[in-house]
DNA sequence: CATAACCGTGCACACGTGTGCGCAATCAAC
DNA sequence: GTTGATTGCGCACACGTGTGCACGGTTATG
């Protein structure tokens, strides 16, 4: 029942067990002849390295913790599948876990991390609070936030994120090109801060153009529920006698609102144009096809896992925030005639 | 830089390191007055336990192994939720890697969990040969197969899964009923046992009603594209002037092959209707709405991880093989008059 | 008061690897 | 042939934790 060691495989070559850990590792220092008879006799044996042991005495795990509120979110899925990617490629083991929105639960799967003495941390949508980052100010693990929800501006803290008012003033730019000037924003209240930033650059843009503030209306939706069934259920409350386009938090929301929208025979884009976020997979196969403020969504988890690699082997790095693209499909068009002031 | 270990405290608290371990675990041995300023100093250092040496020590890592094909695709996004959800729950951490339908990259996954003394193993839509399995006994983990797309009859397996061949049944049987006889069986080559079992499920079901062998056919597509450009594709080179049916392989690819016939003007379901498998999130959010097969995807996961858990404890266990249910939304209707023979 | 039972703690080892240091053997140089 | 360098390997310890055993001290018992 015991496991193969280099114990035993030293019993057999009848050597040391040092010379065998030296002979595995390729250290010079060992006889051609005993390390080819070594390494034999351990792929005769079946023998694994113990990582455990391994870890124990190098001080170092090749570990990775990564948390993210959902990973049944097809966002965060997309995001997860970079990281893991790179991961893998970096000979890095990936602990997994899922926080569903509660800070606490983040911050406790954090210290478990530390517990099995990850090597770094990703953080995905982070809304600890300050106390909390106190906390995993104290634990020294090389940690970057994803998206964060909040800012966590401490030495040893790095961050990898889009800008979120940027692809508010990107939604705005198009809408209000296409000559809309009664609009809503659909927002999500389980991520305040990105929600807050896209909703402002939206906001901002379109008071610039000189939209009057009682033009735009914003509904943030209160519920921990799924997406899809969020953006059905604020579309429903709008007043589409005014309002012609909809910008909304995310795809998912986007989504919900256009199966409400068809539900009650609203024609998109015909009579109301919607803005998306994100670009996830169902994107550009929902009829109409989403118009989405495109996030890279591979590329962040992989940007964040090579940032933290980077830390990891004492690089100097810096944080990065990407730039959200504008991808105009069927879903937005010209304002209605008449709807203009 | 060095972290505060049960050394440290014994050294504030006077007394062997042995008394603070036994402290710490709660042995009954150790006197109130001693535990409790263990326990007093272990909180003002900031003690953490090192799970690695524990580990080492107790031979088990409390640590499970995950492998998927793929995080984004949305059914195993929600399975790995509900694998995280219980394991999360048991307090066991949770290394989840991705194969991306390769079955070398799968073992070789595998191969680093058992390096890592991970206490169990959850496989998801194995894909390993004869070969692959043989070496993967030899490792003698514990081992789940979730939704297997072979048959790993070995002791130390175990089984978790649907019935694929039921749900083809299912969906002939709706079909069927609606007056179809002339229909089309869209598949993935992907997932080879799988996608047979639900195709024979569906034809020899179609063929027990007596429908001829021609008015039947079946795609599979070659690719490892995207289900939903794969559903597209496959979509497209189907003849309508005969077809009235179309039975998915999966949600992702029914949706794919809907936004097709959208895209052409065919009416769906008045002209055509649509089944599809899984019932991911999405699927009551199409336009219609998804008539599919679906599978309790957090359950499927839940359940896998629960049968694991009863292994590693020794209980007596026996393999699941839930049963799918057939969902009715609208993208099913009536085959129209004038097509059936 | 002597002996036994019991309670609380420390010693020492084990888990499997990696590595600094030393030691013996071989070889080269003068 | 003595000295010095080089090569090849083992000894012993460390990483942090848990536990069997022994041992000293206290209390109960006769």
């Amino acid at each position: 029942m015991r496991r193969v060691s280099i114990e035993d495989i030293a019993r057999h070559a009848e050597v040391s067990h040092s010379t065998v850990s030296r002979a595995l590792r390729g250290n010079k220092r060992i006889s051609l002849a005993v390390r080819t008879q070594i390494l034999q006799i351990a792929t005769e044996l079946g023998y694994t390295p113990n990582a455990i042991a391994q870890s124990l005495r190098q001080r170092q795990t090749n570990t990775i913790g990564l948390v993210v509120t959902d990973v049944a979110d097809p966002f965060w899925g997309e995001v997860v599948k970079g990281v893991e990617a790179v991961s893998m490629r970096n000979q890095k083991a990936l602990f997994l876990s899922a926080s569903q929105y509660d800070p606490s639960r983040q911050l406790a799967v954090i210290e478990v991390f530390h517990q099995r003495w990850v090597d770094g941390i990703i953080v995905g949508d982070s809304q600890l609070g300050d106390a909390q980052i106190v906390r995993l100010a104290r634990i020294k693990v090389p940690t970057v936030f994803l998206n964060s929800q909040a800012d966590h501006a401490y030495p040893g803290f790095h961050a990898v994120g889009i800008d979120n008012y940027a692809g508010g003033v990107l939604a705005a730019q198009h809408l209000w090109a296409l000559g809309h000037r009664h609009l809503a924003y659909l927002g999500s209240t389980k991520r305040p801060a990105s929600n807050q930033m896209r909703s402002l650059g939206f906001a901002a843009t379109l008071r610039g153009y000189g939209l009057p503030a009682n033009a735009l209306i914003t509904h943030h939706s209160p519920s921990l529920e799924d997406d899809l069934r969020i953006g059905y259920e604020l579309a429903r409350a709008i007043d589409y006698t005014q309002t012609t386009a909809l910008f909304c938090y995310n795809d998912s929301i986007a989504l919900g609102a256009l199966t409400y929208c068809r539900s009650v025979g609203i024609d998109v884009p015909a009579q109301l144009s919607i803005v998306g976020f994100d670009d996830v997979a169902m994107a550009q196969f929902s009829m109409p096809a989403l118009t989405t403020i495109a996030q890279p969504k591979v590329a962040l988890g992989e940007t964040a896992m090579q940032l933290l690699l980077a830390v990891l082997a004492g690089q100097p790095t810096i944080d990065t925030i990407l730039t959200p693209t504008l991808v105009v499909r069927q879903s937005s068009a010209p304002a209605p005639k008449g709807t203009a002031q």
